[in-house]
RNA sequence: GCCGUUGUAGCUCAGGGGUAGAGCACUUCCUUGGUAAGGAAGAGGCCACGGGUUCAAAUCCCGUCAACGGCUCCA
């Protein structure tokens, strides 16, 4: 007998060799059924793998990520059999569950395409795979045996990944006609898997690596039960309603141009609204923390790029320079602005009693993004960060990183962005010579932010080799309508750009020193941030953001001037009103879209003309009642101001 | 940059070797005196762009550009 370790530490007694499905049949019926993976001792086993010796153990449902994980790996198995039948000959690659779902790798030769009208045929295969209940089994080999499988199968790939493990031995799964190399865990049998859509087709290069060859990648998602399923495309559909370029669209906030180019975005009078507004927020919370703002031009010579690095790290894979008439002349756009707040730190000599300097700034800057990267308005390549760069003392370090932290907090909280990742980006330890500074500075750099971050009680995930080559960082990922994830806010430390620019003040002690520089950008630039915004909100912003807040439509065309009257008024106390066109006459819809995100609209008729009034009616609240058009303005800046209010106090 | 898909009216899309289609939006007219509203008519397209095949190409083929889903990249 063994003892089991529940774990509420309750402790039971089962027979060696027991299994984990044995144990969750013997608490009951229904968890062995929902069961999905064991922790045994703190690794993640098969519900059918014999448990030998004392453990303690934790089953996994459904609900489990680690659950999750076991019933998509194993989907992924079922797709490669599936696959194995439809295709003989095809070669697999790797076959991991994701985030939501899973794919497989495959190689299907040179002359068969893969491409979305093959997925209801692979769909169809898989369930009739599954539908047989195979069983997925687990068998140790040794390397060597291993290695002589695939060879003789012409398993290139695996061979590859077999060659790379170490000696000893080598787990297979198996099921139904696949085998392949695992570590596991997987599901029972393939009668689980009852709910299976394959999402796409893509390309991706063996082992993440452009310079391999690019091998087919098919993405699927699999539930327990069909109405998983439903629920979850149902769910995909409404995200796609939030999607930025298509509210950007609707609400007329921007838009692309061929003409212009690829990946660089015009703002529409809205959007510039929405703009202005975000900018006016953050230009307000940087003055009290003591910010200053300034502005530079949207080139620079090269000479400065030079002295930065960015041009011998990045000049070749960016926009090219721009020469002049005269010869040797050569200037660049920014890709950033650092170099031009490194210039105006220099203008002056600085004491210790004037830092920290902070200076912001809402600069332009073009980077030329690979074009199959561009996305909306989240990947362009022109676009304006919210940034802003700090010099100061070794001693202020760490007191700044944290008011930095506090600033995007603040913006975070007023537009209700709850479930971000900060992620501290660190030197990737085995390749040190991608960096450039020194490991003193390095190790102080990394140290601080640390450190900083959990006195502001963040909770990060620490990435290696995530760090910019000048210097490591904290960034602030927020996830998009479908889930990806995108870095917004970013905090970096630089000790990099004070040593090649020189900079310096002096101490108390009457020495030069050099002063070190955070860079910093809360909302990452205003196109990603606006961006995610709009995914956030579905385009329904809170009052103090909304770039019209107000619609007038008269009764009759009788009281078009009246109308008139009202629109300008309320312009007058900064609340935007819109007497759209479409609204001077009566017989007009207002059912457009844009006009439907306006919260307030304002009829107005003989009633209210007579007294200069407005009946109010609330977008999702209703119906208001009458008032003057002063007691209206009123309503709404005090709706703002306490908006507003909450966010500056937080 | 790479793999795949797509490109038809302002928007969402159907069609498809022989005179270009729908719904919404737009314009005009009508109706509507009370709360995110109704009706009629009209206008609108080098079918992304450039080549080729064909008596004939928006349709088939090739190329370019752009968008979308990924990969790689991301100062």
């Amino acid at each position: 007998m063994i003892k089991i370790t529940f774990p509420d530490n309750n402790v039971r007694e089962y027979e060696a060799g027991v299994s984990g499905l044995d144990i969750a049949k013997s608490i009951s019926h229904k968890l062995a059924k929902e069961v999905l993976s064991i922790e045994v001792n703190g690794e993640i086993w098969d519900l059918t793998r014999p448990i030998n010796e004392d453990a303690s153990i934790k089953l996994f449902k459904w609900d489990d990520e680690e659950g999750k994980h076991a019933f998509w790996h194993s989907s992924a198995h079922l797709m490669a059999e599936a696959l194995q039948e439809l295709y003989p000959g095809v070669r697999f690659g790797i076959g991991p569950a994701i985030e939501s779902g899973f794919y497989y790798d495959v190689d299907l030769g040179d002359e068969k395409v893969l491409t979305d009208k093959d997925l209801p045929k692979i769909e169809k295969k898989m369930k009739e795979l599954s539908s047989r209940k195979s069983e997925y089994a687990r068998i140790d080999v040794s390397k060597q045996e291993a290695l002589d499988h695939f060879s003789s199968i012409n398993e290139e790939y695996k061979v590859e990944l077999i060659n790379d493990l170490e000696d000893g031995t080598i787990t297979y799964y198996k099921h139904g006609g696949f085998t392949d190399l695992c570590r596991g865990p997987h599901l029972p049998d393939t009668g689980y898997i009852k709910a299976i859509k394959l999402t796409s087709v893509a390309g991706a290069y063996w082992r993440g690596d452009e310079k391999n060859k690019m091998l087919t990648r098919v993405y699927g998602i699999s539930f327990p039960k069909q109405k998983m399923l439903d629920e979850w495309i149902e769910m995909m559909e409404e995200a796609k309603k939030r999607d930025h370029r298509k509210l950007g669209k609707e609400m007329e906030l921007f838009t692309f141009s061929q003409n212009v180019g690829q990946g660089l975005p015009l703002w529409l009078p809205k959007g510039a609204q929405l703009r202005e507004r975000l900018e006016n927020f953050l230009k307000t919370v940087q003055k009290k923390f003591g910010y200053d703002q300034v502005l530079s031009p949207h080139i620079g010579n090269v000479n400065l790029y030079k002295t930065s690095g960015h041009y011998q790290k990045y000049g070749e894979d960016s926009f090219q320079v721009i020469t002049t008439p005269q010869e040797g002349e050569e200037f660049m756009l920014k890709p950033m602005n650092c170099p031009h707040h490194c210039e105006m730190y220099k203008f002056k000599p600085r004491s210790y009693k004037d830092l920290p300097v902070r200076m912001a700034e809402f600069g332009t800057v073009y980077r030329y993004e690979q074009s199959g990267e561009l996305h909306g308005l989240t990947r362009v390549r022109g676009f304006t960060q919210d940034d802003a760069h700090i010099f100061c003392t070794p001693d202020q370090l760490k007191d700044e990183f944290k008011k930095v932290i506090d600033i995007i907090f603040i913006i975070f909280n007023a537009l209700d962005f709850k479930d971000f990742i900060t992620q501290v980006s660190l030197r990737d330890p085995n390749n040190s010579e991608k960096y450039i500074g020194s490991d003193e500075n390095w190790e102080k750099a990394e140290r601080a932010i640390i450190e900083a971050a959990e006195e502001k009680g963040l909770k990060t995930v620490v990435e290696y080799g995530e760090a910019a080559f000048y210097g490591p960082k904290l960034d602030f990922m927020v996830r998009d309508a479908i889930g990806r994830k995108w870095q917004l806010g970013t905090i970096q430390v630089d000790y990099n750009l004070p040593e090649r620019f020189e900079l310096e003040y002096t101490g108390s002690d009457n020495q030069k020193h050099r002063p070190i520089m955070i860079h910093r950008a809360p909302f990452g630039s205003m196109e990603r941030f606006v961006a995610v915004l709009l995914e956030h909100t579905g385009g329904r912003f809170p009052l103090w953001l909304t770039p019209d807040q107000v619609v007038v439509m008269p009764i009759s065309e009788k009281y078009n001037d009246y109308a008139k009257k009202v629109s300008d008024l309320l312009n007058n106390y900064d609340i935007r009103s819109v007497l759209d066109d479409r609204n001077e006459k009566i017989g007009r819809k207002i059912r457009d879209n844009e006009l439907k995100k306006i919260p307030y609209l304002l009829v107005v008729g003989e009633k209210e003309a007579e007294e200069d009034n407005v009946s109010v009616r609330k977008h999702g609240e209703g119906d208001m009642g009458v008032m003057s058009i002063k007691e209206f303005s009123e309503l709404v800046n005090k709706e703002v101001e306490e908006q507003l209010s909450s966010i500056h106090s937080y």
